[in-house]
DNA sequence: CCGGCAATTCATCACTCGTTGAAATCGTCC
DNA sequence: GGACGATTTCAACGAGTGATGAATTGCCGG
């Protein structure tokens, strides 16, 4: 291919006119293709193409693919004390059903896509290979059940873990159809009372 | 590199003396190798290194890489029949424990790196895409729902998946620590009754 | 109006991938 | 024991990867 958004004549080189943002727009388009293909399924010229730009423009931004990577998708802006802070404020008898709500709504609009990247990159040799533990487990459950002052507050982070992981993998990454298109209400009643049950209830 | 198992000097040409299966040491290596680093990760020539054989031999005996995966992950000689059967052998208030066991167990055995492999090659792009989802649901946990005959049959299979699944992910591929290392029993005791419920309980 | 700086594209490099065809070697049957 | 086929390794190809450096262009301060 000659050009990148025209196939038959070269494009300008230079700046673009209307001062575009070329970084940002490679960030949403290396967030889409690092969710849709992993780490090392993502290509750097999918990603450029995607953000109709040219490939070098990742190591003019960001260095290297795996810098790409690490502002993209691990680099999360998330206010992880406000987040902790709010699924601690209220009843602890149903603070299951505010972590999967609370999962489940940020998933479906912004971060679906985060937790893909995540997850799927997770899975890849790469770099954020244990991101997804420090992120899910160190930042937020173990600190959430803590606080809770529950016995065997790291065993029950895992299992809420697993449970909420697996709800992510069937439903942003494997997408099964019946569990993707699910609503989150149904979801939420379904899952908070086992989820609750790994947090205060008997699992020993 | 210049030979297989010799780097200084050439390795011979011809079969091998003492008549070695090299068919199926490519599996054995195929299945290590696909669950360790997914479809695309793995490289035809880790996966001959691993098997102490060149690389052309997985075109030779599987035609193609997809090949190799095809029969080494996805055409597991499984007795889906036998399994199901086992499952519903009993009290139907105990199945969320069969099922978790029977995984469990299973999976750590033989088939783990079967199951990290067709997790982890389910989030690649190519074969095996949605192989995941035949395998656990429309094999397994569809047929055992319906004959136990609940409401819901198939929300209820795609809950119990979501548990299922997560389990899998943090001890199989994720490899968390402390639940890669947990007992099978213990892991049956707290997260038994979250499927069991899932079963049999009120999940509407 | 012009000089420099930043942004963008292009051409290309070295490398790895999956695949292929030929050469070499062993086992077996007559 | 000699020929033939099956098995194995080797060398190489073409495509695609991430990365780099030069060339080109627009923007802004003087």
């Amino acid at each position: 291919m000659v050009g990148v958004s025209n196939g038959l004549t070269q494009a300008r080189r230079g700046p673009r006119p209307g001062g575009v943002d070329t970084r940002a727009a490679l960030l949403d388009a290396a967030r889409e293709v690092f969710a849709e293909r992993g780490y090392q399924g993502a290509t750097m010229r999918a990603i450029a193409a995607r953000a109709d730009v040219d490939a070098a423009m990742v190591n003019h931004w960001f260095g290297s693919k795996e810098g790409l990577f690490a502002e993209a998708v691990m680099d999360i802006p998330f206010d992880l004390d406000g987040l902790v802070r709010r699924l601690l404020d209220g009843d602890v008898g149903r603070l299951g059903e505010r972590i999967v709500r609370t999962f489940l709504t940020n998933c479906d609009t912004a971060g679906g896509g985060v937790f893909a990247a995540l997850l799927r990159s997770g899975a890849d040799p790469g770099p954020g290979g244990h991101h997804l533990h420090d992120f899910v487990i160190t930042s937020i459950l173990a600190p959430v059940l803590r606080a809770v002052g529950v016995d065997q507050p790291d065993f029950r982070a895992m299992l809420v873990t697993t449970q909420v992981v697996g709800i992510g993998v069937v439903r942003y990454v494997a997408r099964f159809d019946q569990f993707a298109a699910a609503d989150v209400d149904r979801i939420v009643t379904a899952v908070a009372p086992a989820i609750q049950r790994y947090i205060t209830g008997d699992i020993a």
